[in-house]
DNA sequence: CATGAATGAGTGTTCATTCAT
DNA sequence: CATGAATGAACACTCATTCAT
């Protein structure tokens, strides 16, 4: 009566599991559109077709909610990062940066609302999220922090700065609020150019 | 029994005025450490010496308190940039930028907390406070457009971009947000340098 | 597809019949432990090894599965009751009323669950259980109070005072509260001594 | 304006302090009529002319609304067997034992319904109250257990037995379920003869 | 003017109950 | 038969707001 695989291979999944998705997916949206303390509940249930008390038989608190969010926010967001960074891995660190750009702003505007929630939480919520979170969100900043360094090494940043401070300058304009008032390419190539990134720096 | 003068010239204030200040100053004080949505009423009498029922004698809801706050940090950082800019009147372009960075930065880490509520709601919240602050708002950001554009046109800043893209970035860099973990100085010059407006650039 | 018998004369029980007492053993293990407003139909079922939609299937409510594990308990305790004061029928009304003492506060430690469920709720919730369990439960407190009169009768008890009041006295003593701390020979010899009740008295 | 003393000897309470006591009495009285957990704050508020939000202003939750009936409840209890016992205290301890049951089931039965919630939730929810509350009911029952103790010695309640199990004995009858079916005086008087100690023991 | 005291709407959360599968 | 999944009423608690004093 039941299918062999929950979550396996071919693709089945529980109504459970679509039902989760559906709370999480409406969680991100409403999270993201009106921030963590500002999300209730019943927001997110109505979101998800559903009432407050239905959201316990999936999630055991709102803080699980937001966490289960979060941690996949910041997976997306790892993903994409990793994946741009290293498509370009031969390459200058300047480009690799510029990479990192794209990949970092395209994830809070087209990717999904899980990365905007952790974007929009991180910087003001310093203690969100559960443990596995928040190693993956300093896993994050950490990878960020790297390719800074290296693009100072290679004089493509001033080097003359603590390079964490220069991260979180970057972190601040690529989060530049209202999502949807610029597109992402337009973000970050502006960007890019605003910190002289914008091609091989001819000799 | 003396209540003459409400806001007379002679620079005499009734006793109300310097309450309703005070609850100003508590307000800023608790808006900007605690945000907007975080700060409860009690909070915010309890840091004026007062119960929560008595700032309805001075003000009709807490939306309009935090208005009153808004349009205070906004004329305060107003004045601050002019000031700061002016000062530089004759420079070049990048100078007076330079000048308004510094001024940004330095209004919400040192200047007093209503510029912090300002910039820390301003962004995140766009639709807050009343028509005057709305206003002076956009005044605000209407003059550092101006500023960008004079980069752009003496070249001290990438002139392929929409200029109020940019300075949305310079927002989002210099709103950075845990105040106290960078100085004003070391934001400051760390976006300067970022943005290589460090010095006149020599022919 | 064999459902015929359903309760039939030659001890065949059906899957229902054996679920539905799985039910009741459970039920009366968690309510004896956690007393009846705190255990959840969750606990229960779970203890059950089924989820709480299930149990109405058997029961049409929780008060009904309550009626009937007080149903069982009474049952228990009075059969107990009964088998131990006839065991001692020709005797004298002290030590048919020890018997009973010991019988109750037998059941109420070491018989089952169910009589213990019965005990805990009797006297604080007086209008518990159906009509059935009403009539059972008073025809339990009546044979005590005949057992109490026959002692008074015969001097073994003072005369002087309502057998009813004598009777809830007894209760009270035999229920006190903490299962455990106290053995249940420990309990009632200790209550025997104490009502003078210890052996025959002597001419 | 504001009188000097708030509790001081001239009898002057304050509006707050009435609303508080009133709250206390609705809530002892709710409480003792429907146990600790069954009770509902709305209850209580209903009881005292309230709605449930403003119990609030006068106590941080229903824990400590609870500790505090609590604790009034184990005062007058306290007060009043002392006072019973010390109004006897050359005569034999059979008389002083009998004063602290008519003390005991005064308490319960006609004194407030402080008492009452004690009696009624003591034994059965062991970890009740704040400290100090713990304290004063280990205070109460250690004394309870020395009026047993010197019963026995005295030959007044049987020796061969643990005076604790003979204190929880006694409890256990006093405290019969259903205040109101029998008086506090029928109650003392039937317990005192069943108990033996109904006067001095004639050699 | 300020407070004391109260309110009501809304918060996250629990749980008995229902019903399609 | 049993479960999965959902609901709605209730709970303790918070907070902006009101108003007599």
């Amino acid at each position: 009566m039941k299918p062999a695989a929950t979550e396996a291979a071919g693709g089945t999944t529980s109504k459970k599991d679509r039902t989760r998705r559906r709370i999480l997916d409406a969680a991100a949206k409403v999270l993201a559109r009106l921030g963590i303390e500002q999300a209730t509940l019943t927001d997110i249930a109505a979101a998800a077709d559903l009432k407050a008390g239905s959201l316990y038989f999936h999630f055991a608190s709102k803080e699980e909610l937001l966490a289960e969010v979060l941690n996949v926010g910041i997976a997306e967001s790892w993903a994409h990062l990793t994946r741009a960074v290293e498509a370009c891995a031969g390459s200058s660190s300047g480009a690799q940066l510029r990479a990192a750009i794209g990949a970092h702003v395209e994830a809070r505007h087209e990717l999904t609302d899980y990365a905007a929630v952790v974007i929009g939480a991180a910087h003001t919520h310093p203690r969100l999220g559960d443990d596995l979170y928040q190693r993956h969100y300093r896993r994050y900043t950490a990878r960020w922090l790297e390719l800074i360094v290296a693009a100072q090494t290679d004089g493509a940043l001033p080097s003359g700065t603590d390079p964490r401070l220069l991260r979180d300058l970057c972190f601040g304009a690529m989060n530049v609020a209202p999502r949807g008032r610029w597109s992402s390419t337009q973000t970050s190539s502006a960007l890019v150019s605003l910190l002289h990134l914008s091609s091989e720096e001819s000799s």
